[in-house]
DNA sequence: TTGTAGGCGTTATCAT
DNA sequence: ATGATAACGCCTACAA
């Protein structure tokens, strides 16, 4: 393995001249960097990763932190995006990843959870899915030993920062879109869970909406389960002209109720899963770009551990009508 | 950040004394071993798994290929639980493992993927959808400079080894069970891709079950596209008396035609994917433990860079009927 | 502007 | 059985 001893020898320099030139270090004249450059590219030299990461710890790892509650087809779907999305983005800006899940950290310490992390030279995190109830991921986050970015969880700190979209008013946009075009006046919304970071915003989102348009909303949570939306949705349906839900997933299970019921009422999702178009039907959604979300979560993790302060960013959204002609390949 | 020169301080030890403990040296005795394991835990010592990759080579990284060529819901699925499975069993046997998609390696040469990954200090790689098509991966399978675990593609030599089920004698009983329960004798296979691994030796089962049950078939490539899937079956399956699909998703398509058409067809899967429930149809499947078999190939790639010579590892799979109840949550 | 040398935390090779 | 000590490949004051 061609290393940075033998650029630096094909170079006629020393080593730390070499590796002045690789991190883009000032004063070093532009002839010994074309020098160096040159025997880079002649020797095919790619430098150690595992030694500049050992070196410095300046330019630490990066883990992702999978909290998967849910065995549902959504969920893979949506966390497959945020995984590649993070990567490569982290390849790109040449950091290093591991990729962690839940159930490889469950039953753990923060204390025990914080030296596996320090063992692995981690220096960021970026979490996918905390709950409120994930007490060590937040003892974790408030700890600051590590620069965080949260997805959707308003936590901001000197370390840490948010990546999300506004889902109150997203939730706002999307509701008032299905409802105008329906005509209704009467709101079944189907909630997520009891208190999810997610789920409030998105409920006031539909407060907002219901003063504005004087409409009456009956909400209950559906624990983005679809059979908790389906019977929900058999049983306060029926004399509503509109059924809202905070996922996708507890959409269709409103829609097969209704099919049940052999009733229509427009119905409106949230997230954009490409599994909307098995269901057959259509009906309007929030789209997430799961992957950009999860890019632009690696450079703000990248800002932070640049010594960079926490803070709140905001990612765009777009409504869709999902259909089963877009998805199909 | 207490390292080992503390353990070593703190037990009254040589630095290289505790690493022998660390490792299972022979040579040390019961007493100093029981001390340096006192001083470990008093101290909440955890190797640093950076520096140790640094020192040894011995114990190298292992990466994971994801050769994602599909944008389906489906493959999401499948892809995650491979990774799962993968990283879990990678942390019980204390790898290092990093995640690579195929958009970071398109358009590379071998050379380039091969420098790539020794400066990441890879010593192992497993490769999920490899096809015969992938010119680089092949190559960089036959160079032999990594150890390899390859997924599905029949490769095997001093330092590659294939984990897999049986797909042949798979597609084989699931189609027999489908056949035999509901008394046909023209079939109608919608196969995979053309020049695909898995799919000669899934078409080689169903040649045997032809020959064994005196039936006729009629085989056309469906790409593992539920649209394919879906013309082929409106095409030719209105003279036949089964349709049976080398994947899941292209049973969804053919289900999906003969709905349309207005006509019943026994339909059959393969793979398992919870993306079933979601059609509201009951098919038989071939039910293959992802999670499992990434798990197994990770053990097999330890093997492998341990000094084991490539071997072909078969999967166990299970025939299922997959409804709509099975999956809800 | 360039080079020297010390360290990052471990492992491995020798002596002792 | 134990302990110095030299790598591993790179980064970074500091010296020249």
């Amino acid at each position: 393995m061609v290393s940075i001893k033998d650029v630096a020898k094909h170079a006629g320099v020393a080593i730390s001249t070499v590796s002045k030139v690789l991190n883009n270090y000032p004063n070093v004249s532009e002839e010994t960097k074309a020098k160096v450059n040159k025997s880079v590219d002649e020797l095919n030299f790619l430098p150690n990763s595992v030694a500049a990461a050992l070196s410095s710890k300046r330019v630490g790892r990066v883990a992702l932190l999978m909290n998967l509650n849910m065995k549902t087809q959504a969920i893979d779907e949506i966390d497959m995006q945020y995984i590649q999305g993070a990567i490569t983005k982290a390849m790109e800006l040449n950091l290093d990843v591991i990729t962690l899940f839940s159930s490889m950290f469950r039953e753990r310490t923060v204390e025990e959870l914080t030296r596996y992390l320090q063992s692995q030279s981690i220096a960021g995190i970026i979490i996918f899915g905390v709950s409120k109830e994930d007490k060590v991921l937040h003892e974790l986050i408030s700890g600051e030993k590590f620069k965080c970015v949260v997805i959707d969880a308003p936590i901001v700190n000197e370390s840490t920062s948010v990546v999300r979209i506004d889902h109150c008013r997203a939730q706002y946009d999307v509701a008032k879109k299905t409802i105008l075009d329906n005509n209704c006046k009467r709101i079944l919304y189907i909630a997520g869970k009891k208190n999810g970071y997610v789920t409030d915003e998105r409920l006031q989102g539909m407060r907002e909406l219901v003063e504005e348009l004087g409409l009456t909303m009956l909400v209950r949570n559906g624990e983005f389960s679809e059979l908790q939306a389906r019977n929900i949705t058999l049983k306060y349906g029926k004399n509503k002209d509109a059924v809202v839900c905070a996922s996708d997933l507890m959409a269709i299970g409103a829609m097969k109720a209704l099919t049940e019921m052999d009733i229509f009422r427009p119905v409106c999702g949230f997230d954009g899963i490409i599994l909307m178009g098995y269901v057959g039907k259509q009906m309007n959604t929030v789209s997430q770009n799961f992957a950009g979300i999860s890019a632009r979560a690696m450079e703000e993790l990248r800002r932070l551990m640049n010594g960079g302060t926490g803070k709140d960013v905001r990612m765009p959204y777009t409504l869709e009508r999902l259909k089963y002609t877009d998805i199909i390949c």
